[in-house]
DNA sequence: TTATGTGCAAAGAGTTTGCCAGCTA
DNA sequence: TAGCTGGCAAACTCTTTGCACATAA
């Protein structure tokens, strides 16, 4: 059983000759409809939602697989554990709400200039960078978000 | 036995009001002594060289320690472990050298008032952040450094 | 059919902690 | 002296892996 249209994931996957298996086509399905930054437990937790034959050992696979693929963006913001989200055209970098732990993500046309720039008046040529905001809300009573 | 002046770091733990054991103080002047971003082995290794008695856990405690203390910063360049330095008065942002593992501080004017404006524009009033470039020398010949 | 993928549980890396002896203030 | 500190090893969290069985192509 494996109705429904394949996810955009899912087609990166057949595109690239990657073989899909069921559990695979729920990950894939898991990630491309998330539109948050998963852990690696949370996308355990909503793929064996929709197919409990799946184990945490498979996802730690699975996203290494489409990490290796270029499918999947790998992050780190901080908690000691990764995060994923689908390669996107544009570069944009993360504000983390210390608050709610939400993250929004951004794009800024000088910062990445100035990324660029910097690392040439060093002698550098940049490959990859990362910039992540720590912020609370401006004018948010002082709830207790999570950690 | 303990000669020698004290360290930085030691001053800063008097200040503080901090007790100062035999192991704290070897593990400050390390600290101190140190112009780069050690992990906690390092710092372990360079310690227990100058005083073998010194075990890997009360290094991973002193450094905790210290960082709430507001004397470490702690620091994830993506290797998996935490690296610290002394706290610093002026900011700074980090390029690593991808080929070597070198890290290089630097400092822009205008990268750190750009972090603070996108914050504000998104609704956010900035904390903290970070940013990391992950660069290669310019006409490096191909040699092959750390994965 | 056959190379590959999966589940399970054990192993690894980095970090934290409980307990009692030892040392600092 | 009183109470905090340190050593040791066990425990924890996140991630990887060996092995035997299952499955896609």
């Amino acid at each position: 059983m494996s109705s429904s249209s394949p996810s955009r994931i899912e087609n990166l996957c057949i595109d690239r000759g990657l073989k899909l298996t069921e559990q695979r086509r729920t990950i894939a399905r898991v990630l491309s409809e998330a539109d948050d930054h998963p852990d690696v437990d949370q996308v355990y937790r909503r793929a064996t939602r929709l197919d409990s034959r799946i184990s945490i050992a498979t996802v730690y696979r699975t996203v290494r697989l489409l990490e290796e693929a270029n499918i999947l963006e790998k992050h780190d913001f901080g908690d000691g554990r990764a995060r994923y989200e689908e390669v996107q055209d544009d570069h944009h970098d993360h504000l983390i709400d210390v608050k709610s732990g939400k993250v929004i993500e951004f794009f800024n046309k000088e910062i990445e200039a100035l990324k660029k720039r910097i690392a040439h008046e060093l002698g550098y040529e940049l490959i990859d960078h990362r910039l992540e905001l720590f912020a609370k809300p401006i004018s948010s009573p002082d709830e207790d978000g999570a950690a």
